[in-house]
DNA sequence: CACTAGTTTGATAACGGTTCTCATTCTAGA
DNA sequence: TCTAGAATGAGAACCGTTATCAAACTAGTG
């Protein structure tokens, strides 16, 4: 018999737990801002944790195909990471620091669903996120 | 007195009438589809026109600046251009052929706007596009 | 038409973010 | 405790894009 069940274990990235993939996580739940893996890379190494940047790269794509975490790019190509909600919503993001606010646009939804099916589309996926400069960047 | 007047003399972008910008401009002109600038190289390379690949960036990007070209980003870090209508819209893009159609979507301008002075940020952009398959690719 | 100042071009090097490589380390179950 | 194989990390490779800078070209001027 033996047959094999679901082989997830731990984390929902992956199947081993690992000191790396802790010390990311935990990062990622502590702030509610978009960072990029560059700058998660070196606040990890500052704060003591060794981490080798392909790890946090490898990580932070697994964690967004699993829909751990959501990612953005920005206007100069550079991806930024953020530990969401579940449910589904957009971004209000700030261009200067990166914190960001869940939004959700019921309405949105719907007229993406009906441009795509008035225009004979199929598989559709949309891009929606706001940036600008939040309150405390304006000033 | 020869005050100095506007310096634009022939295309929207720079203000010399070259060969290189004519033949790119056709080029969109005649395309309702989104393009790479390397494909678009390629094109115009294979139709017989001479130009450099550093000018192809170089023209696609002071266009777009000029607003004489819409440009999108795809999820692999492409950006793609196309000849666009001057008002306001959004697309809703085949990701397998490139072709496009220009939506608007007033509910999403208001939408966008009220999030952001909800929350009290400023200068605030939104991105807005579709991906798809169109009906031909779709078969 | 000839001349020239200053813009534009293009081959190629450099850049920056991301992914790949592969030998070594580590995890989790037996 | 052992071990299969998942995960790691230093560095190379990758790829779209931008910078460099000498040569070519444009658009006015005389
Ligand atoms: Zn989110
Ligand atoms: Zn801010
Ligand atoms: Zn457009
Ligand atoms: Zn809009």
């Amino acid at each position: 018999m033996s047959t094999e069940t679901a082989p997830r274990a731990f984390g929902e990235v992956g199947r081993r737990d690992t000191r790396q993939r802790r010390a990311l996580r935990e990062h990622l739940a502590m702030s509610d801002s978009f960072v990029s893996a560059q700058q998660l890379y070196d606040d990890l190494r500052a704060g003591g944790d060794k981490v080798g940047l392909a790890t946090v790269y490898r990580t932070l794509q697994a964690m967004t195909e699993a829909g751990e975490v959501d990612a953005v790019r920005t206007d100069d190509g550079e991806t930024l990471y953020r530990k969401c909600g579940p449910r589904h919503h957009h971004h209000l993001v700030c261009r200067s620091c990166g914190v960001a606010i869940e939004i959700d646009g019921p309405g949105v939804e719907r007229w993406a669903a009906k441009a795509a099916a008035d225009n004979g589309f199929t598989e559709v996926t949309h891009v929606v996120e706001l940036f600008g400069l939040c309150a405390d960047c304006s000033a």
